[in-house]
DNA sequence: GAAACCTCTTGACATAGGTAAAGAAATCAG
DNA sequence: CTGATTTCTTTACCTATGTCAAGAGGTTTC
């Protein structure tokens, strides 16, 4: 199962381990299916075990901005709203049938008051996203649109073939037309 | 002393704040001075008790990109470098004279085996800077250049007196150029 | 106080990328 | 298979922002 994906930062003991498997439930989710939909309280985390699944921000003007993909192996979920409480400022939903296991929060949480080592693990791990996310800060920043496309190329080769280019274009910050342009000046060269 | 912000997200025991005040000692860095340097490995965790630090990257044409302010009171310190134990992507360098307190992190991280309320402290603490990454990138992605500017005056009322314009462009992901049309603009109206 | 330096503004010009709309191509439903 | 829908490309035009260079104020230094 996702046992080594879930370990990469840090093991845990086989009794905390069990613990916290029984916490999880296989579930699917549909495509164009919502795992999350903003303004909701986060209440439960996922391992996305098969497709793809946006997390976006929706613009006062109706429009759509894809903050993050998640591609299989993946945990997802509203990280910030199960962190704070607070109602979700983002949606997730599926961008193809995607094969998930889900587990509330809150009994998870509650674990870490009798294991030390799933503490340590989700110290490890927020540690870990949070360095993800700098290096995202980091391309977002330095790198043009052609470059962070040809980045996402190599991020997630499956990907490109399996989702709509407008959703490729809003993670990369730029509109499905300059997408468009973008490729064709590759292919030109 | 800096108790009250430290232990906003999380309350330590009284012996281990003891334990934790003891790793750290006042220092001072000058202005123009340097806390860490790219390439270096980082060593140490800050905070920052008065005076403002920028963390900055140097793209390969030489130009600079100051991914992050510290205004104080605030915790600073390359913590990818920290977390990771590689060599800094990043230099973080004094922009006004400044007071801070010193630790080392190997010392502070050891402390977790035996103080269990330390590695909570941890945990949140993670959870917290990812969750204001999470902001940062929000504002990137989706405000223009006149919106961040707005909010910068907001969130660092007094930075702007201290520290060149140039800097503060830089921050926002513009040209010092383009900061001062902006500026223009907005005494204009 | 003059020279040197640093910072900010401004103007001219170039470019990446946005918007809108239309048509082409691909995909889906019955 | 055929019509409907979705997705992608292209064109035309516009805007925000970049680069470069010049100049105006400040500050610092000797």
């Amino acid at each position: 199962m996702f046992r080594s994906f879930f370990e990469q930062h840090y093991s845990l003991k086989e009794t905390t381990w069990q613990q916290v498997i029984s916490l999880f439930s296989p579930a699917t989710l549909d495509k164009n299916s919502f795992f999350i939909r903003e303004g909701e309280i986060a209440r439960t985390m996922a391992f996305l075990e098969s497709g793809i699944v946006r997390g976006f921000y929706r613009k006062d003007n109706g429009e759509e901005y894809n903050k993050v993909l998640f591609s299989a192996p993946s945990f997802f979920g509203d990280y910030a709203s199960l962190i704070s409480g607070r109602p979700a400022l983002f949606s997730q939903q599926a961008l193809t049938d995607a094969r998930i296991w889900v587990a509330d929060y809150r009994q998870f949480t509650r674990l870490y008051d009798t294991c030390p080592d799933l503490e340590r693990f989700s110290r490890k791990w927020a540690e870990s996203i949070f360095v993800q996310k700098e290096q995202r800060e980091i391309e977002l920043a330095l790198f043009d649109a052609t470059h962070r496309y040809l980045n996402f190329r190599k991020a997630y080769p499956e990907a490109e073939q399996q989702i709509p280019q407008y959703h490729i274009a809003s993670w990369l910050g730029i509109s499905p037309t300059q997408l468009s342009r973008i490729r064709r000046k590759l292919t030109a060269s």
